[in-house]
RNA sequence: GGAGAGGUGGCUGAGUGGUCGAAAGCGGCUCACUGCUAAUGAGUUGUUCCGGUAUUUAACCGGAACCGAGGGUUCGAAUCCCUCCCUCUCCGCCA
């Protein structure tokens, strides 16, 4: 959520920044007048209230019975005029609040300006694009041949976008499950499972509620329970209500959680295979740190990622995420690409968000500044470390022979127990 | 799921309708004293919001709200009533 203070003093800052985003100006010029109309009804509520506690004091300490009547009898219209009053007040602080809530965090200064995932730019390439001598095979085929993932099996048990993953596949999460912790841990990043169901209150609080987003969700009406689209979700209000002291950040965690998606308004989009799915594992790494470090946070956090890509020697390229196209939580995002021999292209697997004060504001997650005694907001970062059905699918595919069979990286070698991945022998290549 | 107990300030823990924002203790902070990583004494010590004054200062004044959450009763609620959530104990079930 943004600071109602910073429309309230600067709105015309505000509207310039969020217009970078697309977001019409009269939307914050109505949160502006809201908020103004607000404050007029909740400074009268509380000087009614100032009278009636006022009275309510002298009833107490009044002996004279007449007197005492006189005053309670006194004090009824006000409580009328009170209660209607506060609902008033109440109503118009609901107002305020939804369309605060779907106002999109500002853009930092430096980010990317652009209209849409056109205009995003890499900034760097790992690795040039490898060349096979021979007609690759997707993700898909691979899988089957090598009795790695089964969509088929799935689809009759749980729909489309749903796979089991089998043999080495999942040795090689478990691997990757693995190197990742050992890298983070040394680093300093606590690891944490966290809930995969989330209430709907705290998840708005995380700004991952609005309209649009809220349709990607899975819901339990039963229970009132969202399903966490992110370990994200739920690793940031650990700390919901909290005050850090200033020497516990950065908190750094590594979370591993199964992530679940809707993928509605994406039907017809990646149908085959696992790159778009309703279900998968996650590890995603997540910091909260002081404001002024949070853009140095930022770039480290990214350069886990690369160098956990480095890691697997897969062919990747880093993406500034323009303006228009980012995360309705973040202030500067960048995408990690990995090149997918199949589809002649680089497709996104990683996302790294500083989302600055944003969500900290939801959730209230502050620190005391050691100077001025003060509370502050901490900045709340979130990176992925591996998606594991798109990091799968990079692997098999950058890592595919002729004879159908896959190199299995070096630095996964100990988990999965061998080197090479053979096609099995009652499965044809088609 | 059944039966019972309970949720109060950083912590422990009083408080069952009227100066209770809340006793007491611990902790924290400030000062004094002690020549020593401490003892003692005195004082101080919650958060959020609104308004005003002041401003290179993150201060002061006034007000409102907060005793798990949300409603209700009342002139007035931590205290009474209702709903929900959570924690603990016992039983049942279960990985």
């Amino acid at each position: 959520m943004i600071d109602i203070k910073l429309i309230r003093n600067n709105l015309d800052y505000v509207q310039k920044s969020l217009s970078k985003k697309g977001v019409d100006p009269k939307k914050i010029e109505a949160v502006f007048n809201l908020d103004k109309k607000y404050r007029e009804l909740l400074n009268n509520l509380e000087n009614k209230k100032a009278e009636q506690n006022k009275v309510s004091s002298e009833i107490s300490s009044t002996e004279n019975e007449t007197l005492k009547k006189e005053k309670i009898s006194g004090l009824t219209s006000l409580k009328a005029e009170i209660k209607s009053l506060e609902e008033k007040t109440d109503a118009t602080k609901k107002e305020l609040q939804t369309a605060l809530s779907l106002l999109p965090n500002l853009p930092d200064e430096d980010a990317l300006l652009g209209e849409g995932e056109e205009d995003n730019k890499v900034i760097k390439t790992y690795k040039d694009i490898p060349k096979f001598d021979f007609d690759v095979s997707d993700h898909i085929q691979i899988g089957k041949n090598l009795d790695l993932i089964d969509t088929e099996q799935a689809a009759k048990v749980s729909g489309a976008r749903f796979f089991y993953l089998k043999n080495e596949a999942v040795l090689m999460e478990f691997g990757l499950i693995q190197i990742a912790l050992k890298l983070l841990i040394s680093e300093g990043f606590v690891p944490i499972i966290p809930p995969v169901l989330i209430k709907p209150d705290v998840y708005a609080k995380m700004g991952r509620l609005v309209s649009d987003e809220k349709e990607d969700k899975y819901y339990i009406p039963k229970d009132d329970l969202y399903l966490v689209g992110s370990a994200e979700h739920t690793i940031g209000p650990f700390h919901l209500e909290y005050t850090f002291k200033e020497s516990e950040l950065p908190k750094r965690y590594i979370g591993f959680s199964t992530s679940f998606r809707r993928e509605a308004g994406s039907h017809g989009k990646d149908t085959k295979g696992i790159l778009r799915v309703h279900q998968f594992d996650k590890l995603e790494m997540f910091s909260f740190c002081l404001p002024e470090n949070s853009k140095k946070e930022h770039q480290f956090l990214l350069s886990l990622q690369e160098k956990m890509m480095q890691m697997l020697d897969i062919p990747y390229q880093v993406v500034e995420v323009c303006t228009k196209d980012m995360g309705f939580t973040d202030a500067r995002q960048y995408d990690i690409e990995a090149w997918i021999p199949s589809q002649k292209k680089y497709r996104e697997t990683h996302s790294c968000s500083n989302t600055t004060d944003f969500q900290a504001r939801g959730i209230n997650a502050k620190f005391k500044d050691q100077k001025t005694k003060k509370k502050e907001y901490v900045h709340m970062l979130n990176a992925t470390c591996f998606a594991m059905t798109r990091i799968l699918i990079a692997i098999l595919e950058n890592n595919q022979k002729k004879d159908g069979s896959v190199v299995v990286p070096e630095v996964l070698r100990e988990y999965v127990g061998k080197e090479i991945i053979m096609p099995k022998k009652d499965v044809k290549k088609e």
